[in-house]
DNA sequence: TGTATATTGTTCAAAAAATAACAGGGCCAA
DNA sequence: TTGGCCCTGTTATTTTTTGAACAATATACA
């Protein structure tokens, strides 16, 4: 089962739309909605669905509850996943804020930073520990994901210690691109680099590159 | 000029990288160092860099300095852009403390929230004003890009709010999907995706869409 | 029951993006 | 100075992604 890139990003935009949906009780929707809800096509969303292997047997749109557990199947490990955040600043905190009490098989376990004063103190929900103690907590707790939201001068040194910990994945929010091992996936995302394209778009007047109902 | 998508992003990356470079006392990179930094390929390096027009000294790399310029005179507006941060809870403060002092045409020049608490008072370095007051705050300086980091439920009224008051382009950081206009130029980010992405490709053993220098 | 309609699933074509291939030209060493 | 090497700039090819077209079909309604 080989997904395009693309398509991931989007299954997982389609669920939160799609939990958004069954809380103000919508049960069905179409392709065309949700293809309006996130600037994109309908034939972009029905391939999609296409490719995740759901069909809706009606033309009563898709079945929001069952679309919400395929993308499920597909993007959920079933034992779930641990999650740490490095650096437990204002985003750190956003960042932790924001997965609280959120469904999702991704369950935020340990945060970590240098600060004492920080440290064995539950901030946003979850137990700070020692940057120190960072390699042996992350054993310890089973984490194969990473957010790294400290300092740029510190990511190299945080990402090295968090791969030889074992971590096979990194969110990297600092503005110092990673480099530690072609076995860790890792996601870069600078928002200055989403801000400065908005800017270059509004500057050459492009409009968001549309999508039409068909 | 029109520039492919996917390049506007990656050299605004690669400007960050440069800054980085700049600070370090690195005058020459050669574009098989750019790209490991940024897991791609020279060639795509290049072929980015001849897209934005540079050609550098042949065979030292390419001159940091000018081609920050360059990047420079594509992605910035000369007279610079404004930005409003509207809502000011931890992703707020985060984004507008990370802002703060960096170089970049993009100054953040107000922020909004509702909480009384906040209102009138400076914020991460820049006065947040009340909600209610917005579009003349807007009008008044000059804004034309918003970042939105307000609850969920506000995320709609706020967004035409901004449209309304003459924003011209919208980074949103709430869970619902925006569509106020054509005209407004809307860049959707969630975290809950990137992570769930990495974890995606965790699940999967995919490794990163390398970059071996060629 | 039958017909019109709206919506899906899928195939086919176009566009965009990434990769590969290669020509050109400094630079160093001999 | 000459030849080899390494890096860039550019064109060509392939792959990926998107968009258009359309057959199939459930539903509503007469």
């Amino acid at each position: 089962m080989k997904l395009p890139e693309r398509t991931v990003e989007r299954i997982s935009e389609y669920r939160r739309t799609l939990l958004n949906c069954l809380n103000e009780g919508k049960t069905h929707i179409y392709s065309h909605e949700l293809a309006q809800m996130h600037h994109n096509t309908a034939v972009q969303v029905r391939r999609d669905i296409m490719f995740i292997g759901y069909s809706s047997m009606q033309r009563k749109g898709y079945d929001v509850r069952e679309l919400i557990d395929v993308i499920a199947g597909i993007l959920d490990s079933e034992t779930g996943m641990n999650v740490a955040v490095v650096g437990i600043g204002n985003l750190g905190r956003a960042i932790t804020t924001y997965f609280l009490g959120k469904r999702s098989k991704l369950n935020i376990v340990a945060t970590f930073d240098v600060d004492t004063n920080k440290v064995n103190r539950v901030i946003a929900g979850i137990k700070c520990y020692s940057i120190n103690n960072m390699q042996e907590v992350i054993r310890e707790k089973n984490v194969s994901i990473a957010i790294i939201t400290v300092p740029a001068d510190q990511a190299r040194e945080v990402a090295e210690n968090l791969h030889l910990a074992g971590v096979k994945g990194l969110l990297n929010f600092t503005t110092v691109p990673l480099n530690v091992s072609p076995e860790v996936y890792i996601d870069e995302y600078d928002m200055v680099t989403s801000l400065e394209k908005v800017a270059y778009f509004v500057k050459i007047h492009r409009k968001v590159p549309a999508g039409q109902p068909e």
